[in-house]
Order: C-alpha cells, then structure tokens, then sequence
DNA sequence: TGTACATCAGTGAACGCGCGTTCACTGATGTAC
DNA sequence: TGTACATCAGTGAACGCGCGTTCACTGATGTAC
C-alpha cells in the first residue's frame, strides 16, 4: 500500500514530466492544460489538485531544471577536481548531460521570452544561480593555479551563455554531428578565458 | 486611387507587424490567426489570401526582421568607419536599435526552440548570415590594424551570442537600468576579441 | 483488532468560448474593345 | 471616352473541435474510538 502523500506527489511528477516532454516541441507558452493531463495520463480536471494554473506548472517547470541543473554541476566539478583540463571536461560533461537532458536546454533557452513575466523572472534567478556557482568556482581555480583572472562575473556570464547557446543548436542535430560543436565550444571559452587573463594582466602594470 | 496590388501589399504587411507586435507578448508559437487578424483589423479568413497557415507568416516574420538586423548591421559599420573603438560604437548602436525595434530580439532569441522546425531552421539562417558579415567585417579590421586574431568564425558566433543575451535581458529592465548592461557587453566582447588576439599571437610563436 | 466516519485525489459529464477553416458573397479595381 | 465583363481582396455566417473550468460524485486511504 502507498500512502496517499506519496501517490498525490507521484501524479504530480508525472505531469510535471510530461509538461516538459510537450514542451520541447513548440514550446511552454504554446502548451494546453488538456495536452498535458493526456500525456500524464490523468482527467484533465485532476490538473487542479497540483496545481491552479499552467503558469503554476510553469514554475515547477523551472524549479525542476533548476535543482538538475544544479546537481550536474556538483557532479562536473567533481570530475575537473580529479582529472586535468577544465575545460575539456566540462564541454564533455555538457555534452553528456545535453545528451540525456535535451528538454532542459530548450526549456532554459526557449522560454526566456515567450510566457509570463513570472515565468521569465523566475527562469533568470535560476540562471544567475548557475552562473553565481560558476563565479564561485572561478574564484577559487584563479587563486589555486596563481593566475589572476578580470572581470570574473561577466566571464561566467560569457561561458554560461556561449555554452548554453551552442547547446541549443546541438538539439536540432543528429549525435554525430555534434563533435564540431564540443570543439567549437572550447574555443570560445578559451578565448573568454585568456582574454580574461589578459585583461588582469594588463591591468596589474 | 491605390492599386490593387499596393493595397493587397500593405494588408499582407499590417498582418506581419500585427504578428511581430503580439508575438513579444507570450512568443510566436503561442499566436491564434484570429489574434493576428484581430490586431491587423481584417476579418479572420481573410488571412488567407496571404498566407496558406501560421508557419508561412511565421517565415515572413523572419524575413522581415533578418532584413532590419542586416540593414542595422550596415548602419553600424558606417559609423564605425568614421569615428573610433569599434567596441564602443558597436554597443551604442545595439543598445539604440535594440530600444527602437524591441520585438525583434523577442523574435530572434525567444523563438529558437519554440515554433516549427522549419521556423526555427529559418531563424537559423538568418542568423548566421549575420555572423558571416561581423566574420567579414572582423577579418577586414584585423588586415587593416595589422592585428591577427585566431578563429574569427567562432569568434564572430561568441560575439552575437553574448550581445544578444544580454539584450535578451535588457528588455524586461526600464531605459535607466539597461547602463550597466552596455558595460557588460563591452567588457565581455573585449575579452573574447583579447583572447582571440592571444590565441593568434601564441599560435605564430 | 474491528467499526464508523472523515478526508481528499481522481473522475465523468457538462458548460460556454475562441479557435481554424469553409462557403457563397460583394464590390472596387483592372481589362478589352 | 464609355461600356461590358473579369478579377480577386476582403467579408459574414456557419461548422465542428479542443480548450479551461465547474459540478456533484466515487472510493481508497486515513483516523478515532
């Protein structure tokens, strides 16, 4: 026997997940209340016993990829801790994690002007949480490796963004076609990184 | 009098700004024609003595705003022919034409996942077209400075990306916050065409 | 443990509404002579 | 220039459909004694 709090949690989940499955296809705004209860396989009045409204689901929505989000980040700093290059490792961990997430990149992407100015609050604040842990982990490899680095926000706002962008295109390609773009991305960042070097060192004489 | 054409001309015209103006709203995917045609003020079947469905007003979307972006960008390059920073004049110009055609941006960021495929193909194109004339433009400017940078093409596709990002954010902020926005920008595109150029100097070593 | 009652996640039926699309039409513009 | 006919952008009415939302309900889970 399940309890009544862990099936209604359940249901729950399950149209959240469909929500974000449908919504890689045309996108969140464009999405009904009835397609989404189809796909969880509930009636479509059940939708109200989660939530009041799809502006609601919306923010669950984003609370979801959020907290993922996050958790793959953990896991890739992990990875660099271990092994050698940062950056090869985090365009690998990207590429594994665009692989098996595609409907969170194009929700994290898609979505920042269509829907609810609610909406579109809430998907920066999760956005610039991403970005603050970048910032954070900057900070730290700089002072580690003795190498100064400028304007160290707008370089993980750079990354952040170079990287997602890229990320977007990937989805409308086949897998294989996407070893260009890994290479694509790393040269970007590299750049936004010596370029950030550059800048410190400049401003040190 | 107008003739015929002329007048069919500038119905087919109302009905796509009609479109670029609600679509800022909740994104292109989430327009009824009925919405459309509403706005346009012409009766609702009346859309199809211009266009067969959505999608095709859709791609006439795109059209229109790639010919503005592309019309901008050679606005742009006048400017910077005559007077100094290339950075500088670059950013003015965006932030200018950005506070003018807000809805373009709306469009050209927030329908990348949202939409058909072949909308979203289309917006592809257009895109790179624009990257393919700051590529020409860089590589002009690197000859003409004696300045070498490293991959320009990567680094034409980070500068678009990072400006409209940022630009992306801008609308949503009031005309008196969008200041620092500038500086970002700025900051960001120096530190990308600074790695590029020291990527290009390690490379001849 | 067993019984009687309360809770509440999920339901089936129904509603009014805006939607995309069709049809036969109107009447100004365009063309032929 | 005037007349008779053709074209076709735009229309009003109607259609069937999926939508969001409401209502009174069911029946399994939970609680009190």
């Amino acid at each position: 026997m399940v309890s009544r709090a862990e099936q209604k949690r359940q249901t729950r989940s399950s149209l959240v997940e469909a929500a974000l499955r449908l919504s890689s296809e045309h996108g969140f705004a464009a999405l009904s209340l009835r397609q989404v209860t189809r796909e969880a396989g509930i009636a479509p009045n059940s939708f109200y016993r989660h939530f009041r409204d799809m502006d609601e689901l919306g923010l669950a929505l984003i609370d979801e990829v959020g907290t993922a989000l996050r958790q793959f980040m953990r896991e890739a700093r992990i990875r660099v801790a271990g092994e050698g290059s940062v950056i090869k490792i985090s365009v690998e961990t990207f590429m594994e994690y665009l692989r098996e997430n595609p409907n969170h990149f194009r929700l994290l992407l898609g979505e920042r002007s269509g829907s609810s100015q609610a909406f579109r609050e809430a998907l920066y604040r999760e956005l610039n949480r991403f970005v603050e842990d970048i910032v954070i982990f900057l900070q730290e490899e700089s002072e580690r490796a003795n190498r100064p680095l400028a304007y160290i926000p707008e370089l993980a706002e750079a990354m952040v963004t170079v990287v997602f962008n890229v990320g977007a295109e990937a989805l409308d390609l086949p897998l294989h076609r996407r070893e260009d773009l890994a290479q694509r991305i790393s040269r970007q960042l590299r750049m936004l990184i010596m370029g950030s070097q550059t800048m410190a060192n400049a401003q040190q004489e």
